[in-house]
RNA sequence: UGCCAAAUAGUAUAAUGGAUAUUACGAAAGCCUCCGAAGCCUUUGAUAGCGGUUCGAUUCCGCUUUUGGCAACCA
């Protein structure tokens, strides 16, 4: 396919300087479209300008020079309008697909010789994994195995988030009402143990909070510092004002979230997490060990998941032993001059001209922030591995964060800036807004895993093709298709969107979606089955004299035999959707060629074997693609 | 108030500045004596608004509207 695009391309600049002289122009062929004769189109428009010609004699002169001098490559050519379409001999389309058999590294391109991380999920040890974690997860997951599969050897990290004050308010509901229970006393995974205590704290803390913000409601500030009346009551008056406009909702909620954090600093609870969150990073030898007990249950519930999911990671590193990094990187960027100091001591980054504001990395009492943190693990990941390139798959509320971060690191020269990138991704919501783990109002991953694989074991058995199938390799069957079908689903829409996910309106598993895309695979395993049943032979000798290729014959081998570029288009643009759209198409191709020609009742033994050949390969490139989405392929189903 | 993103049929989704705007769900008709009908095949319907650049704009540039997010010494 490559090959052709190049030849196409010389051949096109040989035809321009030959006619009209013109040298270095810039030739970009895109497909032809479907309704259209050929393969390749080149567009004349902007040549015909540039000689002043009419784009239809233009289009006609290149086409009969090519099909003068290169009458091996190019078949014929049509013009419509200012399009130039190309058709590519069969000969040449035959030899590739050869080759492309025999090729051992399909779904593997050229290594690179280059580095890159991806860096997810990351989660936050306090609760379990949600359905935002999946997107995340899957996103992650296939990205790291396209770049692989585009020549880039990629490490998987994951940077868990296993210390703060939110990891202590877990620890303290359990250590105020947990009864000392544990995953196992509880017949609890330990991740959902954990967030349960985690939902209780808010729902106490919620309790304690209500006679506080009644007081407030009667003005009646005396519970409150001085300084913090000051804070308190302009929100206060925002409350009241927008409370009845409508148009001010948004305000209204704001400044009531505002409130309701500044008050919860005087409750005993958030006190007493402030207290745990001292004492845990003093060492503090109980709170140590709770911690380290909690956390331990959390690991062994996310390792499930993970396992469930097909997921896997090589290196995970925790904020435990990151969050002091940094420090350093501040000190030199103050000497550099990169960072400056105000009288409190405070350190900070003046990014206006990036349009990013001021921005501060170290605290005047010489604590850490978020993205002090940050700056260190960077450091730390670049010499744990010397990648080139970082890629951190993080939310989109995380956007402004990330392009500070990474305008810092620019700016302190470090040799990794230029390859990092933040592989930003929207929210998944619900139909009555943004899921909340404080709230308990969110789609549980584990939870969703099982009614995905309940959904296909309902197909499954409706289906009835299974029954020679053993329990084991049953259930394996109903895995595979639960999670291809929520993966896909979630793979094959634009990061950037913000998904609103509605869990009457049940993850697809007909039309553009994993489950039909499986079944064409089980579909060309069962045809391979019946050949070798069957002993026929498929090697290029028996089927290279047949060229008269049916139209859906001729799409078909075309479009698989584009899967190199559709891999190196997906790491491009980091962008699974690519491989999950081709993945499809390769499946809708297969469905219809399958219905417009018969395979074993061919009309002649060549086109039969080329047939059987064609069945297998896209069997073959289906079941890589897919794997790049982290979807499995059944043979049967 | 600033910054960023999104806006495409009833719903969901696609389109390096290119052709009659993709695909699915839904709805309506047809196709299993023949390799797997989770299928195939017809039909149906959309670029938020106004302007600009261009031979050509869903795409680029303005302005407007709507929805999210961020702008915190939270992560």
């Amino acid at each position: 396919m490559l090959y052709i695009e190049n030849k196409l391309q010389i051949a096109l600049a040989h035809a321009i300087k030959s006619l009209y002289q013109v040298e270095n122009t810039e030739i970009i062929l895109q497909p032809t479209r479907k309704e259209f004769k050929g393969s390749h189109t080149f567009v004349t428009f902007n040549l015909s300008k540039k000689l002043q010609k009419n784009p239809e004699t233009t289009a006609n002169e290149i086409g009969v020079f090519l099909l003068e001098n290169n009458s091996d490559l190019v078949e014929k050519f049509e013009i419509v309008k200012g399009f130039l379409n190309f058709t590519i001999t069969n000969k040449v389309w035959l030899q590739l697909f050869i080759d492309a058999q025999n090729d051992t590294n399909l779904g593997k391109n050229p290594s690179k010789n280059s580095r890159v991380m991806v860096e997810y999920p990351s989660p936050n040890t306090n609760k379990p994994l949600h359905l935002g974690h999946l997107r995340n997860i899957f996103l992650g997951d296939s990205v790291s195995r396209i770049l692989s599969a585009d020549g880039y050897e990629v490490i998987k990290a994951n940077l868990v988030n296993d210390r703060g004050i939110h990891i202590c308010k877990s620890m303290l509901a359990y250590q105020k009402f947990g009864h000392n229970e544990t995953p196992e006393t509880a017949q609890i995974k330990g991740d959902h143990l954990i967030g349960k205590y985690y939902v209780e704290f808010e729902k106490q803390l919620r309790k304690q909070l209500e006679p506080l913000m009644q007081k407030i409601e009667n003005n009646d500030f005396s519970d409150f510092s001085d300084e913090h009346q000051i804070k308190i009551k302009p929100l206060v008056t925002q409350i009241n004002k927008s409370k009845d406009n409508l148009k001010e909702q948004k305000k209204y909620n704001d400044a009531k979230s505002d409130l309701k954090q500044l008050v919860q600093n005087y409750t005993s609870l958030m006190r007493e997490a402030q207290e745990m969150l001292q004492k845990w990073e003093k060492n503090d030898t109980l709170t140590k060990a709770l911690w380290t007990k909690m956390n331990g249950w959390v690991y062994q519930g996310f390792d499930e998941t993970y396992r469930n999911l097909g997921v896997s990671f090589d290196k995970f590193y925790y904020e435990s032993n990151t969050y002091l990094l940094g420090k350093d990187i501040v000190e030199e960027g103050l000497k550099k001059n990169i960072f400056y100091q105000k009288e409190d001591n405070s350190v900070w980054i003046d990014l206006v001209n990036e349009k990013l504001d001021h921005k501060l990395v170290l605290r005047g009492d010489g604590t850490s922030v978020y993205v002090t943190q940050d700056l260190g693990t960077a450091d730390l990941k670049y010499k744990d591995f010397n990648i080139q390139k970082s890629i951190y798959v993080i939310g989109n509320e995380q956007e402004y964060h990330c392009q500070v971060l990474f305008k810092i690191l620019q700016k302190l020269e470090r040799p990794y800036a230029q390859g990092l990138h933040h592989l930003s991704y929207g929210m998944i919501e619900l139909p009555e807004g943004r899921m909340k783990s404080r709230e308990g109002n969110v789609i549980d991953a584990d939870e969703m895993i099982v009614e995905m694989k309940d959904v296909a074991e309902k197909k499954c058995k409706e289906f009835g093709r299974i029954e020679g199938l053993s329990e084991n390799e049953k259930q394996n069957l109903f895995n595979q298709i639960g999670l291809g079908a929520l993966k896909y689903f979630l793979l094959k829409i634009d990061p950037k969107k913000k998904i609103i996910f509605n869990p009457e309106e049940s993850v697809e598993f007909n039309g553009d979606a994993a489950p039909f895309i499986q079944y064409n695979h089980a579909r060309t395993c069962s045809i391979m089955r019946k050949a070798k049943e069957l002993n026929l032979l498929f090697s290029a000798e028996n089927y290279q004299n047949y060229t008269n290729w049916h139209e859906s014959e001729q799409y078909l081998l075309e479009l698989l035999l584009s899967f190199p570029k559709q891999i190196t288009e997906a790491a491009h643009s980091y962008s699974p959707s690519v491989l999950a759209q081709y993945s499809y198409d390769i499946a809708k191709s297969y469905s219809k060629f399958f219905t417009e020609c018969s395979i074993f009742q061919a009309e002649t033994e060549s086109a039969k074997s080329f047939r059987i050949a064609l069945s297998d390969f896209t069997q073959k490139t289906l079941e890589k693609s897919l794997y790049l989405l982290g979807i499995e392929s059944p043979q049967k189903m």
